[in-house]
DNA sequence: ATAAATAATTAGACACACCTAATTTTATTT
DNA sequence: AAATAAAATTAGGTGTGTCTAATTATTTAT
């Protein structure tokens, strides 16, 4: 692409970086080439490819078995990427005013900018932000990232009450659909019921709006 | 490169939007492809080719006689680039302290984020800035541009005072010689004296610092 | 254990944006 | 006007990242 010198990396070997990193974080025991197709869209033939490209830079190790796994030199350069993402989605949000849906697409695009200081930067700007919009945590600048205790809303027990975290989907579908349940990062919900026959639930949102949302939903609110 | 949906353009197509954009602005007569290619610092044969994309995209008009020249879509097209680098450069500065000869790459790069919005929410955010750090004027949504009347430094005549305006150069190692004679936008300069033999003048930077800078050097500096 | 389904991989192609080298066209000298 | 220099162009090739279709491995189900 772009000058890209020694250390530097294309857009598409940080973006596999990043699917990698992030599948991984979703307790995978195995990162198969399938899997990383889904998570960036395209297939499998072309992501078989980048594993090896990305093998010989030493940025991941790949096995048919073990499947694919990011080296030190990987994971730093992942957290790198997410690091700039997520800081830049609390720029969009708090600095110029966009909407909880609009900002992922936009972060996509800025968090491959090159340059050394950018992060470190933004990040004072910013105020040393912890969590992104989307609750997610944002790694610092010494490599440590926060954890949060959080499981899915699926996993709620029966009148349970808890705090939505963190959503696992950040597709504007989705996310407009958050807003118009009036649900964000800090609503309180109850789960009130729980229909075995499609999985889906009731749940109360905040005081008192009951609403039944499928399973599928369920599985893509984090809460703690 | 990136979903680039129907009206979006590739980096590299905007960049040689840009590029011709900028070539029409110093008033050229004729915009060649060997022309482009040096702004660009690539080679003739590559521009040829490129020039034949954007004339099918009616982005350009090209013709051997007349050289190339960007129709009203792409002269919106460019505009837009250089509105938002424009405008990064100021963000770049004011918001993230860095200095004036780091911003013009970051801003090469954040000039090709595609979003309906972001030119505009971050031009609200900065206030609404008419000129760049480099003292160059940021077009405005409305597709209106100030112009300021400048000479080169060059043509000023001798025993006038002047003030720095903008730079005709925006690469690092002038703008570190700017910086280090102390000359930055707004400077007060007065034009003491100008060697025939190699062009060379010595002039006064503010109240009392003397310094003889070449020929290439006056070229580079606007004034008004 | 064998058949069927799914996953991984290879082969071959393509779009993009660039390159070098050779050629043609145009402009400049003499 | 002919010779020379410079610019424009064509031809052919490269690297990156993608794709489809075909093939090979591996699971899963029967």
């Amino acid at each position: 692409m772009y000058h890209l010198s020694n250390g530097m990396h294309t857009f598409s070997e940080e973006n596999y970086l990043r699917a990698i990193y992030r599948i991984s974080l979703e307790g995978a025991t195995k990162i198969s080439p399938t899997a990383i197709a889904e998570e960036l869209q395209n297939n499998p033939a072309s992501v078989i490819d980048m594993l090896k490209k990305l093998t010989e830079k030493k940025l991941i190790s790949y096995d048919k078995k073990k499947g694919a796994k990011l080296t030190d030199k990987g994971i730093k350069t992942a957290m790198d990427v997410v690091r700039k993402h997520r800081l830049w989605e609390v720029f969009l949000l708090e600095k110029l005013g966009y909407g909880w849906d609009e900002i992922h697409d936009i972060a996509e695009q800025l968090e491959h900018i090159h340059n050394d200081e950018l992060a470190d930067r933004l990040d004072k700007f910013l105020g040393f932000p912890d969590y992104d919009p989307h609750g997610d945590p944002i790694p610092k600048a010494n490599g440590k990232i926060a954890t949060i205790h959080k499981t899915t809303l699926l996993e709620v027990e029966i009148g349970s009450s808890c705090q939505v975290v963190a959503v696992k989907d950040t597709s504007t579908a989705f996310l407009q659909y958050l807003e118009k349940l009036g649900i964000g990062i800090g609503t309180r919900l109850k789960l009130l019921e729980k229909i075995s026959f499609d999985g889906s639930m009731t749940i109360q949102v905040g005081k008192d709006n009951k609403v039944n949302v499928s399973k599928k939903f369920g599985e893509s609110v984090l809460v703690g």
